[in-house]
DNA sequence: GCCTGGCACTCTGCGCGTGCGAGTGCCAGC
DNA sequence: GCTGGCACTCGCACGCGCAGAGTGCCAGGC
């Protein structure tokens, strides 16, 4: 086990590294926190933690810079969350405000969030699956064409065109439209596919074709993976990753395109609180020198979808950690409004 | 006026220095085209082509780069619009014909976009303005509360929600949607205004505010500059940009956040063909080292919006502008098709 | 008059050696 | 167990020289 001063030291190298962006010495470190202790105990104290693996020297005489086992423990034990300041909370508020529809609330987020972290932003749309309906319309496009629109609780709005297998007159369409809101309307999306089973029985023959083929169009838009929208932002934040450019930023940026793995990402995360993947932690190679702060957010006490941030290991944790809380926060009161 | 020959160089100027991305000498110019005279002719054409400031020597001994002005006599007169080839055109049309719906096909013109010309990819959403309206849907969420919901003829969906001065009951807003659809339907986005104006006249005088409120909410939604939303991808791209990296392509990754300024470029293009703006033609300065290739589409003749890619002023222009031209040919047929 | 080969000149990039400074590890003493 | 001192190790910035590429110009030839 560590003692207390060699965690403080793991802690003030974490601070110093994250500040300065350069491999920390001894002697800086006693200058900056007053430990109490010479350069050449806070050395043996560093030799230890390297042992231990918490810190590393990336060449013989230089400082060292936390290792991601190091700054693990530096996010479980000995840094909390940093709370937002009062008008930093009331900026956030006001930013999202303004806000006319989901996709400005979510484009809002983006922006928003990364300005606050000065990192790369990303927020996933209200999820469908975990939302519940608030209307089912149905239009005729023609006579055998039927456009189909999702509406979810948290303003969400999904559409299709379904081709149907034979004419579908509007009286029949009226018919099916109110029935099927009636059964589905306020439920949870994952429940729809078993309220609207036998809906078919309740039409002519002629129209059964029909009915099935625009509800399994819509249990198909429940279900399909590309329900999982997201956003992403704040890219030039990238830049101010490290000097020695392309081969850092390339990855990542090819990473930031493959919205599967962003959304795995985001998925992974189980906590209900703040979520923080360091480095290796993160599944995918070319985020192994990013963490990811993550975190879900929702219009009721339940998650509905995640937003986080991607930054490099060298981050300042409290601070994105606190700013990622508080925007998710403010997120959800704004959907809860809407 | 250049001779015929002194434009044969610029050609092969520019053509080698794209493919190389390096200075390219006299010497290295006679060997790789056959232009049929020796270097020091060359070297005569070459300093007569940097008097008129078509091309530069980074340094005194390095061969020469094209300007921009370069650029432009090569894309106005030097080259042509190369055509995609039958495999590739192929190819375009199978990967959009997957798309569910317009986000889905939007995002899959941009991946799309993005790897044939290994780009930034950026293509604008139909316009609001310029389309036709499919649906006006007006939902009661409350007794004083309804969402309206807009679909256009490409697929597009908006929604707002509306707070009502006043308590609106299911009849009043069946009439109202009937109404309402049968002076709008299939007419432009932009005829809107002139073609609701005395629609508040025919309801009763305590419903007449709450019409008038729907109204300019639907109006609102018309004009908003946010209207014009956009997506880019294919950012990874920029990684190839030069070897002088975080000062080149910061400004760029900036600019590109800025979604006006993307609508802006974008916006500028009139021409009905394919436009090319070369570095410090683009008014934003972040943009001063790159040029935009850019294009409308639309689902029928007319343009409803805008796509093109974002690269450096070193491109293939032949090239990007065929693959360009093949994609929004391709998009503007999927639009009309759903 | 235009093209050509030759020649001197200029400039960048690269490899190399050097000195400096930061930082370490270890040890003897308190 | 902490401290001051000391020798040691590297990386980095700097200066130098050299090779190579490319130019401009000129005198001669078709």
């Amino acid at each position: 086990m560590l003692s207390e001063r060699r965690l403080q030291v793991l802690r003030a190298i974490v601070q110093d590294y994250v500040g300065t962006e350069e491999p920390v010495g001894s002697k800086a470190l006693t200058e900056r926190h007053n430990l109490g202790v010479s350069p050449a105990t806070v050395r043996n104290d560093m030799a230890a933690l390297e042992d231990e693996g918490f810190i590393a020297q990336p060449h013989t005489s230089a400082g060292r810079i936390p290792t991601d086992k190091g700054y693990r423990l530096f996010v479980d034990k000995l840094a909390g969350v940093k709370p937002m300041t009062a008008p930093e909370r009331r900026a956030i508020q006001n930013f999202l405000e303004g806000a006319v529809d989901l996709d400005d609330v979510v484009a809002r987020t983006v922006r928003l969030l990364a300005q606050l972290t000065r990192q790369v932003a990303v927020v996933q749309y209200p999820s469908l699956t975990r939302s519940t309906v608030r209307h089912v319309e149905l239009l005729s496009l023609a006579p055998a064409r039927v456009m189909l629109v999702l509406i979810t609780d948290t303003g969400r709005v999904e559409q299709r065109v379904v081709d149907c297998p034979a004419p579908f007159g509007e009286a029949s369409l009226a018919d099916l439209r109110a029935r099927l809101n009636s059964r589905v309307a306020n439920r949870r999306f994952a429940d729809v596919p078993g309220l609207v089973e036998d809906l078919p029985e309740a039409f002519e023959h002629e129209d059964r074709g029909t009915v099935s083929t625009v509800l399994s169009t819509l249990l198909e838009t429940l279900v399909e993976e590309n329900e999982e929208r997201l956003m992403i932002g704040g890219t030039a934040n990238l830049t101010r990753f490290g000097h020695d450019f392309p081969l850092t930023i390339r990855p990542v940026l090819e990473a930031l395109e493959e919205q599967v793995v962003l959304l795995k990402l985001l998925g992974e995360a189980k906590d209900p609180g703040v979520t923080v993947r360091i480095g290796h932690e993160n599944a995918h190679e070319g985020l192994n020198s990013t963490s990811v702060v993550s975190v879900g957010y929702g219009s009721g006490g339940e998650a509905v979808a995640k937003l986080g941030v991607v930054g490099p290991t060298r981050m300042d944790y409290p601070g994105t950690m606190g700013a990622v809380r508080a925007v998710a926060r403010y997120v959800g009161q704004i959907l809860a409004e809407s």
